[in-house]
DNA sequence: TACACGTGGGA
DNA sequence: TTCCCAAGTGT
């Protein structure tokens, strides 16, 4: 049997109803091209959509470009991605400016395999670049195209985990127009995002409610969803996070070692971040100061003593 | 495959 | 207060 079809009544939603985010203005797509909307996925990138505007808004006004971005250290990349999380991304962006400029003469790829071949790009943000800047016909599937999906489709409240088959799935989906299939892509993830969403879905609203299988099933394992998100008080990462503002916050970038988070409570867990940070690029540490990363250092690890 | 990786706002 | 989570990627 046939799939509903589920293009026609979201595209008409979505043209209907989506929010109206900077990048999907026309103006934001002509003064920034492929680079604006790379670097509004890798901000994307498991942070709410509220926080990305500002920081994304400043990020291009200093950087339009890849090659400008190229040119800075890495330190400067980190400390302007100030508190989005996961500043790794502010590395990897970096990086993947670096190779845009010396692989691709200054010029976001288009080809997905080119980009997925990038730093800090993968399945989700290769396939967001191509059809959302280039608007070439892909399937794009983050997770909320896959509840939709799962739900519409299977009659189930939560995916699994992420596999190929949502590739081929939401290719299934797809009308065959570039164009219109760039929007059932947005489309879907938007909807995922304000109506269908993991707690409280508005199907109020939901146009395509009538094709629902989930609905249709009387809303089987509302409850329950994912793995557990491990406690972040006390944590590592809360350890990493508090070292990386504090260089953020120093005059250029750096911290005399032993003055680092020196009132953790956990002197160990304190080492082991900085270490961590050193280990992933994050910091460098040199003549008795820990500091953001100039760029100049190659891999090397350098233990950190602790206080006192 | 499962886990690590930040941060701040809402329930 | 505590817990949940938000357009993923790399290992």
């Amino acid at each position: 049997m046939p799939e509903p079809d589920l293009a026609t009544p979201l595209v008409r939603w979505y043209r209907a109803h989506a929010r109206d985010l900077p990048w999907r203005r026309a103006a934001f797509h002509s003064r920034f091209g492929g680079w604006g909307v790379l670097v509004s996925e890798f901000m994307l990138q498991q942070t709410p959509t509220g926080r990305v505007i500002g920081p994304l808004d400043a990020w291009l006004a200093r950087w339009p470009t890849p090659a400008a971005l190229a040119a800075e250290a890495p330190a400067e990349a980190v400390r302007q991605w100030a508190n989005l999380g996961y500043p790794r991304r502010a590395l990897r962006l970096h990086r993947a400016a670096g190779q845009i400029r010396d692989r691709h003469a200054g010029i976001v790829p288009r080809q997905v395999e080119a980009l997925i071949a990038l730093d800090g790009i993968g399945d989700y943000t290769a396939r967001a670049v191509a059809v959302f800047a280039y608007g070439d016909r892909h399937p794009v599937v983050d997770t909320n195209t896959r509840r939709v999906l799962v739900r519409a489709c299977d009659g189930r409240a939560h995916p699994g985990p992420p596999s190929r088959r949502d590739l081929d799935r939401m290719a299934a989906v797809l009308p065959a127009d570039d164009a219109e299939a760039a929007v059932m892509n947005a489309a879907t993830m938007e909807l995922g995002a304000v109506v269908c969403t993991v707690r409280s879905p508005r199907c109020d609203i939901c146009p395509i409610a009538h094709a629902c299988a989930w609905r249709a099933a009387g809303y089987p394992d509302t409850g329950d969803a994912r793995r557990k998100q491990a406690r972040y008080t006390g944590s590592d990462r809360q350890a990493r996070g508090a070292v990386l503002k504090q260089l953020r916050d120093a005059a250029a970038g750096a911290v005399r070692q032993d003055a680092v988070i020196a009132d953790w409570p956990d002197r160990h867990q304190r080492d082991r971040a900085i270490d961590s940070l050193i280990a992933d690029g994050l910091a460098e540490a040199s003549e008795g100061m820990l500091h953001l990363p100039t760029g100049a250092a190659r891999g090397a690890r350098v233990h950190v003593p602790g206080v006192g």
